[in-house]
RNA sequence: GGGGAAAUGGUGUAAUUGGUAGCACGAGGGUUUCUGAUACCCUUAGUUCGGGUUCAAGUCCCGGUUUCCCUACCA
């Protein structure tokens, strides 16, 4: 018998090797281990930031150690504090804690700055006046070398006058930046004297106007990460080549410097970025969705961010889930949509108390309905809130002689395989009771109106009917959901299906909008819902979002969307259930 | 003669670091069932290619192929 043994990947191997080494203090000291996400506040976070913060939160929990939120905040022209905004609500939402106070680049620009006024004088960073076409020229290309700038041997003095200049704003955008001096021949295009500072004459979220000058990200990151403590650096794969950089802007920090003096050197590792077929994670290509209007704001249902999940009615869990399914490797992976789909499936299976809906209602009359006592006649039946779990308790909804069942559960001409109404057709009304099929109305063009049944009293609650003199039961195939008439309410439910048609949407013609499914919205208006269930019960459980979610009975899961009122409930799908019959008809 | 990274069933991953290629999802089949849901059972299919070292290679070596990333005063 083989025992499972939790798999660890690739970074918690790392780490696992450092704390055995004590790397970053004690060896065996787990709590050391120090994480961070650091988004820059220029958008809302989206599915692949999930598995990023997830990453980083899980591992610090994992260990005992620090997980810190920190906003990349060093181009003013970009950021907005709407974003800032959203992006903790979304990570609030998602349950990753963060330990501490909410940390900003923008608290370290003085840090920094010191900084790098050290690297001038230790002739390693120099003012250059090029043009940008002229630094972009300078820097050659993938095949050839660079040729050096010719500001790059200013004097210290010199550099140091100038950079102090640049601060003051004396000068305009793009007449002046900061560069590194390293190697203007080297491969690694990043090396190739990077820059450290530009002008940019644009007031900051936060700090206003007292800069003038903001730092690039490869210099701005490292110190970031180091001024915190962090110990591992976690990013992804297109950052491989930026590495090199992070470790030279930190050595050059601590050349010179004694033991005690040097500054904490973080370790950066690359994990593949999450990608999901049917979706695109570019920031550019949502945006354009909003911008004209293919979709109704960052936060519509079909949007794959944070926003939008919240609002389809996805549960957090199901990203960690997701997050533990994809696991952490450098392999640039595509994965199904259909597998989110599946945590949030499984997850609202167990935790979503049933309840029954029908989205597109037909009128079933039992005509033998004035057979067992009174024809306005209401009874009461028991129905569970979930069929596995009784902790989830019951609810009483009422049966009478006209009720609303789904137009897809009756064929005037069914095959054998369909278990539901046809003519001389028998089903189980679920917890209610069993209906024979003997006709049935439609209108002049051929629509199906009103099914007509009659029901059997030893049925009720929906159960089997007495056996008969030789010991056998009669049985039924299929049962189905309803609702009484007079006990169903109109409410707006609206279905969701995925936004693009392609699995690489905008792949083939270059342009995702010709992937655009026409069809990724249908709003229905007057579906059936349970009276009885408009409030929120003693019963319901409660969500820690606040949104209230049901699985519609063999419909699927839905939740209740902030456009509802107590007038109009509105409904969401989050998903549908599982349908190994319309699979067949495929 | 640019540099960097990665390749394991259809998909996503694992393999005690040289020792039986495992898990999950999907797909196909079946059982149970008051949701054609859930649950449960069975089946399916894999180490990018070519060499080499070795008793033994997914793992080490050599060579090839494919894919991704890098030429922003974005992050």
């Amino acid at each position: 018998m083989t025992e499972a043994v939790e798999s660890r990947h690739f970074i918690q191997q790392l780490i696992d090797s450092d704390i055995e080494s004590g790397q970053w203090g004690a060896p065996g000291d787990r709590s050391v281990v120090t994480t961070r996400f650091p988004p820059e506040p220029n958008g809302y976070l989206h599915l692949g930031h999930t598995k990023a913060i997830i990453l980083n939160c899980g591992l610090a929990r994992e260990y005992g150690g620090k997980f810190y939120l920190r906003f990349d905040d060093t181009n003013p022209a970009k950021e907005e504090q709407e974003f800032v905004d959203s992006i903790k609500s979304d990570i609030e939402w998602l349950g990753a804690e963060w330990d501490g106070d909410v940390k900003f680049a923008s608290d370290y620009f003085e840090h920094m700055y010191a900084w790098a006024i050290e690297l001038i004088e230790k002739g390693l960073a120099y003012v250059d006046d090029q043009s940008v076409e002229e630094i972009r020229a300078g820097r050659g290309n993938l095949k050839d070398g660079g040729k050096a700038s010719p500001f790059r041997d200013r004097s210290v003095e010199e550099n140091k006058d100038l950079f102090a200049r640049m601060k003051a704003g004396e000068f305009e955008n793009g007449s002046k930046v900061l560069r590194a001096k390293i190697d203007m021949n080297s491969p690694n295009m990043n090396l190739r004297d990077p820059l450290i500072y530009r002008i940019v004459n644009v007031t900051h979220h936060r700090t206003g106007d007292t800069w003038h000058i903001y730092p690039m990200y490869d210099w701005a990151h490292g110190l970031e990460d180091s001024i915190e403590g962090v110990t591992h650096s976690l990013c992804t794969l297109e950052f491989e080549d930026h590495r090199p950089l992070y470790d030279w802007f930190i050595d050059a920090i601590n050349q010179g410097r004694s033991d005690e003096e040097q500054i904490h050197h973080p370790q950066q590792t690359e994990f593949s970025r999450l990608a999901l077929s049917y979706t695109n994670m570019s920031k550019r290509y949502m945006r354009q969705l909003v911008d004209e209007n293919h979709v109704h704001g960052w936060d519509d249902p079909r949007m794959i961010t944070v926003a939008g999940f919240r609002r389809r009615g996805y549960t957090p869990e199901s990203f960690w889930m997701l997050a533990s399914d994809v696991g952490i490797t450098k392999f640039n992976a595509i994965v199904d949509f259909s597998r989110l789909e599946n945590m949030v499936r499984e997850d609202l299976n167990k935790r979503a108390p049933r309840a029954m809906a029908v989205l597109d209602p037909i009128k079933l009359v039992i005509t033998n309905w004035g057979d067992g006592g009174d024809e306005d006649r209401l009874e009461s039946m028991e129905v569970p809130n979930h069929p596995q779990d009784e902790s989830f308790g019951s609810r009483t909804v009422q049966f009478g002689k006209e009720l609303w069942i789904e137009r897809g559960d009756f064929m005037i001409d069914p095959p054998k395989k369909f278990f539901r109404l046809g003519i001389g057709r028998e089903v189980r009304l679920r917890s209610g009771y069993w209906v024979k099929c003997h006709d049935f109305k439609a209108d002049a063009d051929g629509n199906v109106t009103e099914v007509h049944c009659t029901y059997d009293p030893s049925t009720r609650g929906g159960n089997n009917p007495p056996a008969d003199e030789e010991g056998k039961v009669r049985k039924v195939k299929g049962t189905i959901h309803w609702l009484n008439v007079n006990d169903a309410i109109d409410v707006e439910v609206r279905m969701f299906d995925r936004l693009y048609m392609a699995e690489r949407p905008g792949k083939k013609s270059g342009d995702h909008l010709d992937d655009l499914n026409p069809d990724s919205l249908t709003v229905i208006s007057n579906a059936k819902f349970e009276s009885g269930l408009v409030d929120r019960g003693p019963q319901e459980p409660a969500w820690g979002d606040g949104i209230r979610r049901f699985q519609f009975e063999r419909t699927g899961y839905f939740c209740e969307d902030g456009d509802s009122s107590a007038q109009k409930l509105v409904f969401n799908r989050t998903a549908s259930l599982r349908d190994s019959w319309a699979k067949q008809g495929r």
